[in-house]
DNA sequence: AGCACGCCGACT
DNA sequence: GTCGGCGTGCTC
């Protein structure tokens, strides 16, 4: 690995989207600190930027005058081979660069002062540096078993106490194996309880990887782990890169979970990238799903994933309700849902109104039968314009809105768009007594106003919290016992394949959090839909009937779908580029959808129109991509290009 | 990605 | 005459 003194020459990948090396000259006082997979600070064109060594080069080769490096970060362990490894599947698989998937595997910036690391060393052998989790662990051996064979496990539980109580094993059996384990959730908030449950068994310490740490911070976990002082770590996406060189085990909480996937260069997916560093240190993954994505299903039945299904222990099962609202004409509360909470206000327990956020996709649906119109070519729903115009955002797909209900020749066809002022209105008015409060961003982003709601709720303080997405957490629905879902067809007919899925795992979730005795009540327009009736009979229907509709459109998993954004301030202008983009993979004999506006067509001032290519095998896009896409992303200004390689959102 | 270079329109 | 638009190309 090091690089002998007479070496004058590296290869250097940047974090820019520039899909190649930079050489530069290595003084000769400081060639024997460069190591490849190390960080160096680079002058390049004005700037001082950091980079990764990824080659050493004996001679000057062909070019004159190469730059020096400014500095060698010798205070930063150089990345490991089987994390440059991973780096460049990272760069392959999600088409960035090399340098973009280095920099995200080590996020340190330089901008503290590094301190001199304790040179000291200190050598203690494995046994003593990790805590023991305490004896009280291990009655609970079903785990384990299954771990004789190493790959990838999905296991599946819906109850919460119950996986608690499998993981403390295997992080156990994996310690004393003296390999290292790294528990992955999907949200900063999961940390501080897991933290507290994981310290009440180990006595060792535990590093907690996440997203708001300072730099420093960040530097200093990473010490910890990489010199050995540390075998546990705990954390959300980027922890996955965590710099155990013995690592045994990951484990990922609620896989199914859609925070798992970057939104930003590079757009990795955390389950997948931890099945890969596990492919490359050889180790086993463990999924933790009480309702799984179909992906993971999807895997689990061809036994990519070995599959274990863990019963349940509390019997006691949440009592769902589905209002057919096509009974309920223009009423935005059911009398079903309106007795119930009368009842729950009464007795003193906090209620739960679920709605979606506002504004999102309005779509067009029949009060009678409750049917929303969908592209014949996509069955994704028709997003509902001005002037009663109907677009399909996936195909593009245009049809004006009918007067009539296509399906049942009804009159009562309306769009539909419940806001959240409209709401609370509602609930005032109809409960004037109740203390109404709103669960929104500002609550949930303040950790004191978040608290003062936990407290508030146990306290019983409050009578109906309203709130989206946002407010279905493990603390909040364990103080609730009446959910009211108050359209779900506002989650159904979103534009996204997905919309049903969604849906349905939105509404297990709340099922499985919210207090044993509770109740859920899903009012809909659509209560004989797949997903709907999957909820309150088997689950597994959800899943087959799913799956073919996906297999039949060609939806993933059954392939992969690599989405092009592109974005621009000139209207006009994205759409050329769109057009000219079709035009350019039209010959290439790919399946591919669009282009067509974005659901969210402009945002912030930018234009947005998308395209998605299909197909088995990822690499023949990734050859269209780089044979049409760069030439073209390079050739036009204004216009910005975003690659998704197996996207979750398609808004 | 950014940024400099370069070549044509309306303007103190 | 020039200020500045954005198309083009390069960055070790």
């Amino acid at each position: 690995m090091t690089l002998e003194g007479k070496v004058k020459y590296i290869k250097v990948v940047l974090n820019l989207p520039l899909n190649q090396s930079f050489a530069y000259k290595v003084p000769a006082e400081v060639s024997s600190r460069v190591k490849i997979g190390g960080k160096v600070l680079v002058p390049f064109r004005r700037k001082i930027l950091s980079g990764f060594v990824v080659d050493q080069i004996e001679r000057e080769q062909s070019r004159g005058n190469l730059k020096e490096i400014i500095k060698v970060m010798k205070d930063f362990p150089p990345l490991s081979n089987s994390f440059i490894e991973l780096g460049k599947w990272i760069s392959d698989y999600y088409y960035c660069s090399l340098g973009q998937a280095l920099h995200s595997i080590f996020p340190i910036q330089e901008t503290f002062r590094i301190q001199r690391s304790k040179e000291s060393e200190r050598k203690t052998s494995a046994g003593q540096k990790f805590g023991k989790l305490s004896s009280r662990v291990g009655k609970n051996n079903e785990s384990v078993f299954f771990l004789k064979e190493k790959g990838v496990f999905l296991f599946k539980t819906e109850d919460n106490e119950k996986r608690k109580s499998l993981y403390l094993p295997l992080i156990k059996k994996t310690l004393e194996r003296e390999r290292q384990v790294i528990l992955i959730v999907p949200e900063i908030s999961y940390l501080p309880i897991l933290e507290e449950l994981i310290h009440s068994y180990y006595e060792g310490e535990i590093a907690i990887l996440h997203s708001r740490l300072s730099s420093k911070q960040r530097y200093e976990e990473w010490c910890k782990i990489s010199r050995g002082e540390v075998w546990l770590a705990i954390g959300t996406r980027s922890a996955v890169f965590a710099p155990f060189s013995r690592l045994g085990l990951i484990i990922v909480e609620e896989e199914e979970n859609s925070a798992y996937k970057q939104i930003e260069v590079p757009r990795y997916h955390l389950r997948d990238v931890a099945i890969k560093r596990a492919e490359i240190e050889d180790f086993s993954v463990v999924l933790f799903t009480a309702s799984p994505s179909l992906e993971s299903w999807h895997r689990a039945k061809r036994g990519i994933y070995k599959f274990v299904e863990f019963s349940r222990n509390d019997s006691k099962s949440r009592q769902v309700r589905v209002i057919d609202m096509r009974k309920e004409k223009d009423r935005i509360f059911s009398l079903t849902l309106e007795e119930e909470i009368e009842k729950n206000l009464e007795e003193d327990n906090p209620v739960l109104l679920f709605f979606n956020r506002r504004g999102f996709a309005n779509f067009l649906l029949c009060h009678e039968c409750g049917k929303v119109p969908r592209c014949p070519n996509c069955d994704i729903s028709f997003t509902l314009h001005l002037r009663g115009k109907l677009t399909c955002h996936y195909c593009g797909y245009e049809e004006k809105a009918p007067r009539v209900c296509p399906s049942c020749k009804g009159s009562y066809v309306r769009g539909v768009g419940l806001g959240t002022e409209q709401l609370e209105i509602e609930v005032k008015k109809k409960f004037p007594k109740a203390c109404v409060r709103r669960g929104d961003l500002d609550i949930i982003n303040s950790s004191l106003l978040y608290k003062k709601l936990r407290s508030d709720l146990i306290e019983k303080k409050i009578d109906i919290l309203v709130g989206t997405q946002l407010i279905i957490r493990e603390e909040i629905l364990s103080c609730i016992g009446l959910v009211g879902i108050i359209l779900a067809d506002g989650l159904l007919n979103l534009p996204d394949f997905r919309a049903g899925e969604y849906l349905f795992q939105l509404l297990t979730k709340i099922k499985r959090l919210m207090k044993p005795q509770g109740r859920l009540i899903i009012q809909t327009y659509n209560p004989t839909h797949y997903t709907i009736e999957a909820l309150a009979g088997k689950e597994e229907n959800f899943y087959e009937r799913e799956a073919q509709i996906r297999k039949d459109l060609e939806y993933p998993p059954y392939l992969h779908w690599v989405r092009i954004l592109l974005e621009g301030k000139i209207k006009t202008k994205v759409e050329e580029t769109a057009e000219a983009l079709r035009e350019k993979i039209e010959g290439e004999g790919i399946e591919f959808l669009g282009p067509a506006p974005c659901p969210f067509a402009k945002i912030k001032e930018k234009y947005r129109y998308h395209l998605v290519l299909k197909d088995k095998n990822l690499s023949s896009i990734r050859q269209i991509l780089e044979k049409k896409l760069n030439p073209l992303f390079s050739g036009i200004q204004g216009v910005r290009g975003i690659v998704d390689v197996d996207p979750l959102r398609t808004m």
